[in-house]
DNA sequence: GCCGCGCTGTGATGGAGAGCACAGAACGCC
DNA sequence: GGCGTTCTGTGCTCTCCATCACAGCGCGGC
């Protein structure tokens, strides 16, 4: 279980533990795999398990009933989710999948509450990281009411640019490969729509393609687009 | 202070603690007065302390560049706000103003983490009401990017029917008066297009005025309206 | 009771983006 | 290396909604 130990390590909200808390809960989290586009929960399902991606990806988002979903967030090997069911106890809020082969590690809510009762200070760091996620998610609400579709893709760039880039002689390399569709689906319009805003920026001159990853060149100018 | 007691009592996050620890607590909140319009606090100000609405009610909304704001949520006695930069010690992601006269009770940072420090259950009770909220900006983004103005529209009338409607014989009546403006502000479009829409609802019998105040009379038509 | 300001109703216009259709490019599989 | 599937680029149309403009109405204050 010593590795299990580690990854719990640099999980923001266990860092703050002891590390004989650590192995003690540790012991109580089981693992699950998952192969790429696997489901892993569905929206309003009842299920109050935590999940921590231990490697891989995993595509949170939000069905619309006309297929289009929208895409909150793509989380990596230390973030966690399925954090609301567990917090208080409804159906989830959102769905999951697996964008890439994944593995995690479950821990179930009434150890996670044993934890809290025993350990205030992760309740202070749960507090903390929620804190951050109702930020992001009330900024994309503006976002949404707010900017235009070069807005909203301009922004989305930088923001990945942020949490998956590079350097570059020439820019900033997105570490990741993204299609049209799935870049659409995390900013609410059309793959159309998102080909031809990104069309424009590549004719300014702010981004290119290598391959399916993109290189921010113009940073500055992305963000002017955001107003 | 045995009325701030009281309150305290109403608090959600609060309620949870022996009334031994929430009179203890009332002599750490200090009460604020505030008159219709008055700014609570500005979009990134500093500060890092919780309100409790004591009376009067209480609009969170992010500015936008252009000036039509986007309104988050109305509170009224016993909501909280401001609690997220409490948590995590960022600056605030949204602007407060008093919708009315209002009073409140205010609790600084360093007394809240003792709290939790020493009340575990508080601190669960907070999560509780934090991940209730991120649920709703959720579905605001979702119902940002996946319905129309009629829809959002529908929905909000339900959702305000939900918390400040009161049974009449003909259908529930909305206890607050409102602006198309201000109607419009909370779902991201024009007061115009509120107009229109309001127009089509009460042509098809789902909705009613009463002075200023709205009477919905077929909240399963509104209902068919979101999809 | 009268006046004025803010709210409501409505028309005309323009533009942004969705939807549809399809052609070509690229990637991956056998 | 050939072939099919998936992704990209682009034109056209049409709808929804923002914007502007203005006329009535109604509430509140003096």
């Amino acid at each position: 279980m010593s590795t299990s130990a580690e990854l719990l390590e640099r999980v923001p909200f266990l860092g703050a533990l002891q590390p004989k808390d650590r192995e003690a809960l540790a012991a109580y989290v089981t693992r699950r795999h998952f192969r790429r586009g696997d489901t892993i929960f569905q929206k309003e399902d009842p299920g109050q398990s935590l999940f921590i991606v231990e490697s891989g990806s995993v595509r949170i988002y939000l069905p619309s009933p006309q297929g289009a979903d929208l895409t909150l967030a793509v989380l990596g090997p230390g973030d966690f989710f399925g954090d609301l069911s567990l917090l208080d106890g409804s159906p989830r809020s959102a769905a999951a999948a697996a964008a890439s082969e994944t593995t995690t590690l479950t821990l179930e809510r009434a150890d996670f509450i044993a934890l809290v009762k025993s350990r205030p200070e992760a309740a202070v760091a749960v507090l903390a990281v929620v804190a951050h996620r109702l930020r992001e998610t009330d900024e994309m609400a503006a976002d949404l009411a707010f900017l235009d579709v070069a807005g909203r893709l301009a922004k989305k760039l930088l923001e990945l640019a942020a949490s998956h880039g590079v350097q570059r002689p020439n820019g900033v390399l997105l570490n990741l490969a993204l299609t049209q569709e799935e870049l659409a689906n995390m900013i609410g319009v059309t793959r159309e729509s998102v080909n031809r805003n990104l069309g424009e920026f590549r004719r300014a001159g702010l981004v290119a393609n290598e391959g399916r990853r993109f290189v921010i060149h113009d940073p500055e100018g992305l963000r002017r687009r955001c107003e």
